[in-house]
DNA sequence: TCACAATATACCGCTTGCGGAATATGCCGG
DNA sequence: CCGGCATATTCCGCAAGCGGTATATTGTGA
């Protein structure tokens, strides 16, 4: 029953923005904080909220984390975050924040950011 | 996005055990609260909570209180609402509780409670 | 080694949720 | 109209979450 745990995570608007756009593969915060436009620390606690609940994983690449889907999760996990992104897919705000992601993507590959490049 | 309401109603136990019970069917609170175990104030209590926010309806049956998942759920809720039923499937408190819901069912089928004849 | 950039953590005040005890409401039978 | 049953609501204390400010950590490059 760490069902509980996934919809703890699900139930506050910036962690769905977070999960839907690491949806679409690993990101930095810097990309992140760019797209969802809240403040540094807003976005780096509910990452480290969905961290310690294993809803993300985090990786170092030198100066910047990069966030991720979990390699390996669990059914309940997997089928929650796929009903997610089902419903992501008719919500204004998470097409908006996919929208942004774009023009975020285009602006910060010029740059020295790790995202766009090494995301694996 | 609401979204959040759902996943709000969804991060407490007892509401995951009722809403995976009320997905078999209409019942009154007495079957509820017997399955659970739980004290009366507390079921009662979540009920309110869940018929607040739209996750499920009531109607009076004389003395009784029969509640129901909705009849015409929005989109997001059905799929996440599916998704609960896929994953009480496999968990051993949700099978365990319809285990429960069949004897209580059985033994409260002879007493005047209206949810096994009137389900309508 | 030092300054700086990216990110994380500590602390604070506020709100919300939870469980339980007590009490209230609504309905029925007599 | 009254007592009793089923259910709901109020009130309380407590814990957890959220957002913000300030500060700490970790890595990089000079």
């Amino acid at each position: 029953m760490d069902l509980i745990r996934i919809y703890e995570c699900l139930c506050d608007r910036t962690r769905l923005r977070l999960l839907a756009l690491l949806g679409g593969g690993p990101l930095c915060v810097c990309h992140l904080q760019a797209v969802l436009g809240e403040p540094q620390v807003k976005v780096s606690k509910h990452l480290a909220y969905l961290r310690a609940r294993g809803l993300v994983e985090a990786k170092r690449a030198g100066n910047w984390m990069v966030y991720r889907l979990p390699d390996q999760p669990s059914r309940e996990l997997a089928v929650n975050l796929a009903c997610l992104q089902d419903c992501a897919a008719e919500d204004p705000i998470f097409r908006r924040d996919a929208e942004r992601l774009r023009k975020v993507r285009a602006r910060l590959a010029k740059e020295d950011c790790p995202c766009a490049v090494r995301t694996a």
